[in-house]
DNA sequence: AGTGTATCCTGCAGGC
DNA sequence: TGCCTGCAGGATACAC
């Protein structure tokens, strides 16, 4: 979609902007994406003119990429807002449940919101050191704390578990009982298993679909995420599923260990 | 400040 | 087959 103007808007649900459709409109209308990076869970389409068109997917939205010669690939299920290029492709934000959101801001608008996520665990600036500091001052439960995008940003429920499990930590074990040793363990382990995800396309579990319409190929590595009943990858122990904060959490009661290791 | 609860919305699986 | 309940990748507005 690089370097394509954005010549019409078509908002087919509201809700998942922040502000009026029209006011949103005029601002993305005549402007062209220039690149395309990430932060967080957050996709981001930089315009001319220093804006930046913010995609969150939330828990079912997908950004659906079609090109001027439509090979008709993906059809959308559920689009919300379609942005129709001048040279015939569009770019489609399809959205079962809604949950996601679509933005336009400026660049200081922008900056702050990106001031308020945490660290981006794959960033060479992100230590274990600074990871146990962190999680050292709060008591809630670290899958809670690894949810939060304050502290640290783009981990999901998914990973969340994920990356406990190959730590070996407990998810309701209280951030701040978390030893240096365990920190070190949590960083390496959220390092390989966003990279590993990432190099896979992502996890389908039903919704997601990358831009060309295909699925994400980490669902088949998954050693406990939504594999309760089923035995440890590692152990051969009964994969738990329990209830924290009122998401899911899945782990291994012998890897994991509800006490320090 | 930090934590728990409810809410937004649609669709699917499982029980009866 | 049909109805009901619970659950789902996320984030945020509240009350306390």
């Amino acid at each position: 979609m690089l370097g394509r103007r954005i010549r019409r808007i078509e908002v087919v649900h509201p809700d998942v902007l922040r502000e009026s459709t029209r006011a949103f409109a005029d601002r993305v209308r005549g402007r062209e994406i220039r690149s395309v990076t990430r932060r967080g869970k957050n996709v981001v389409l930089h315009l001319t003119g220093e804006f930046a068109l913010v995609v969150n997917l939330g828990m079912t939205g997908r950004l659906l990429a079609f090109p001027a010669a439509p090979e008709r690939r993906v059809r959308p299920t559920h689009p919300a807002v379609r942005f129709r290029f001048a040279d015939g492709g569009v770019l489609v934000f399809d959205d079962q449940r809604r949950f996601g959101a679509v933005e336009c801001l400026d660049r200081r608008a922008w900056r702050k919101r990106s001031r308020a996520l945490g660290p981006e665990p794959l960033a060479r600036a992100f230590s274990a050191r600074a990871l146990h500091e962190a999680t050292s001052r709060s008591r809630t439960a670290i899958r809670t704390w690894l949810l939060d995008q304050r502290r640290i940003a783009g981990v999901g429920n998914i990973y969340a578990s994920e990356a406990l499990h190959l730590a070996g930590i407990h998810p309701a074990r209280p951030a701040s009982s978390l030893t240096r040793e365990e920190a070190g363990r949590l960083h390496r382990s959220l390092r390989s298993v966003l990279s590993a995800a990432i190099v896979l396309g992502g996890t389908t579990i039903r919704d997601y679909r990358n831009a060309r319409g295909e699925q994400g190929n980490f669902s088949r590595r998954l050693r406990v995420y939504g594999r309760n009943g089923h035995r440890c990858p590692r152990c051969g122990a009964t994969v738990e599923r329990i209830s924290l904060h009122n998401r899911a959490a899945f782990f291994c009661p012998v890897c994991q260990p509800a006490v320090a290791t």
